[in-house]
DNA sequence: AGCTTATGTGCAAATTCGTGCAGAAACAAG
DNA sequence: CTTGTTTCTGCACGAATTTGCACATAAGCT
């Protein structure tokens, strides 16, 4: 690899984590960390970036676009975003529902990645754009204008025709008696349908979520099949739903 | 070999992998590291590619995915966008092809309009994400990469169920006997389709399009209602439009 | 404080680069 | 056919760049 590809994928991959460790990129590059010290050192001195102890972070602290905008993704959501890439296996059929913690999602699918992914959100669509081995399969409907996906009769139906391997699911509440919740009928209607299309869904919940309910309830909790939580979600709130049957799994790092 | 055509091949061997690199090119065309390296450096100096230490970069370096390309959008393009926005009336259903145009539509709709606007582009819904006075609905299906926007059975099917006012078209070429036409087979039958369930047909073409041909007819150019082009499109190119039945309108400025 | 990890510097080995030069091939002119 | 010229190619050699290692130092954590 040539050194100049190497800075650019250094900055790639800080502009989509939020942050790089120098030896974790000196052990996916093959590289001792001398080299991406020195790396990190001259992109510092560009101006392209922020040299910390340890690795480095973006010369403008992460800041939301502009109004109406994507929100400020939390370390916890690309946690979860990036545990939940690694669970899709080379020539799945994977649906992943719309939200901030799904486009994390597809932004860490691992290039190279053979599989097809089925949306019904036009972010996480656009987010695939440039991954050349995802197949990607849009679910057409009215535009929920509150969280963009795609719902209504049309994106019922679209979703009803698919058999899916994993449903990556994301919810705003999930309560071992309330079961899995969300703020919007319709959506919620749309989640089930989802969970419905799918042989296993795995729910995306950052630690807010946990033990919190929403409005309109999406189905129990025991109908979907692992909940995929960040090391921040409080062991004494799992308890319970680990009892109604989710398999609980843990994101590395928060 | 003939130099011409070792030039051509590091080109073409850059183009598909995004990267060169001397030593390899070396002992793939049978010839020392030197006569690669003065190759190279004549390249560059032709500004066909960017020469770094042990090989050599595209120019543009990588994004040539279409997240790339939307940010370049030319001045020309925005001018054609802003031009088709007004074209927009309150209370109209229209429909919207893709492409960097039709992103610089939606971006220019005003604010406060109330519309539906129904797209088979997951860009431009997500592009509408912050205009609230616009009810926006997306045709689903299979992605086709290049120009992501949705193809195939499910979005004819879904397109097929609409009748809107207006429909904006992209195409890439228009010429007053080949017809409207575009890239790809797929997209030539979705555009058929938009055209279809629209009444009228506004096609927007940047200058190079005019008179140009792709290998995928649309529709003779009879079959839209008007022709959007900016003040740059000669005359003297549109005159066999206009007479094929096409209304020609210009957008102002560049 | 004590320990672990990260950092900077000097240094050496390997790789790559540029230039000068010579032989080979292509080509035009006589 | 021969000769002179131009172009292309490979080799040699010194300069520059890159990379990994060693060692002393600084920073962060318990």
């Amino acid at each position: 690899m040539l050194t100049r590809q190497r800075k650019q994928h250094i900055l790639s991959v800080l502009q989509r984590d939020g942050n790089v460790v120098a030896k974790s990129l000196s052990e996916e590059l093959g590289l001792s960390e001398d080299t991406i010290r020195r790396d990190l050192r001259e992109l510092a001195a560009e101006g392209l970036l922020q040299r910390v102890h340890g690795g480095a972070l973006p010369v403008a602290p992460a800041e939301a676009d502009f109004a109406g905008r994507l929100q400020l993704a939390t370390a916890e959501k690309v946690a979860i975003g990036r545990a939940a890439a690694r669970l899709v296996r080379p020539g799945q059929v994977v649906l992943i529902d719309g939200g901030t913690t799904a486009v994390q999602m597809v932004r860490h699918l691992p290039t190279g990645l053979r599989a097809t992914v089925v949306t019904h959100s036009p972010s996480v669509a656009v987010e695939l754009a440039g991954h050349a081995g995802i197949e990607v399969v849009l679910i057409g409907g009215r535009l929920f204008r509150h969280s963009m996906v795609a719902v209504g009769a049309a994106a019922m139906d679209a979703i009803s025709r698919i058999h899916a391997d994993t449903c990556f699911l994301g919810v705003t509440g999930v309560h071992a008696e309330a079961g899995l919740t969300t703020g919007d009928v319709e959506e919620a209607a749309i989640k089930r349908a989802l969970m419905a299309a799918a042989a296993e869904t795995v729910v995306l919940a950052s630690s807010e979520k946990i033990g919190a309910a929403s409005a309109w309830v999406i189905h129990p909790v025991s109908a979907a099949t692992s909940l995929l939580v960040s090391p921040e979600a409080p062991a004494a709130a799992l308890a319970p739903l680990r009892k109604a049957g989710l398999a609980i799994l843990r994101s590395d790092g928060g």
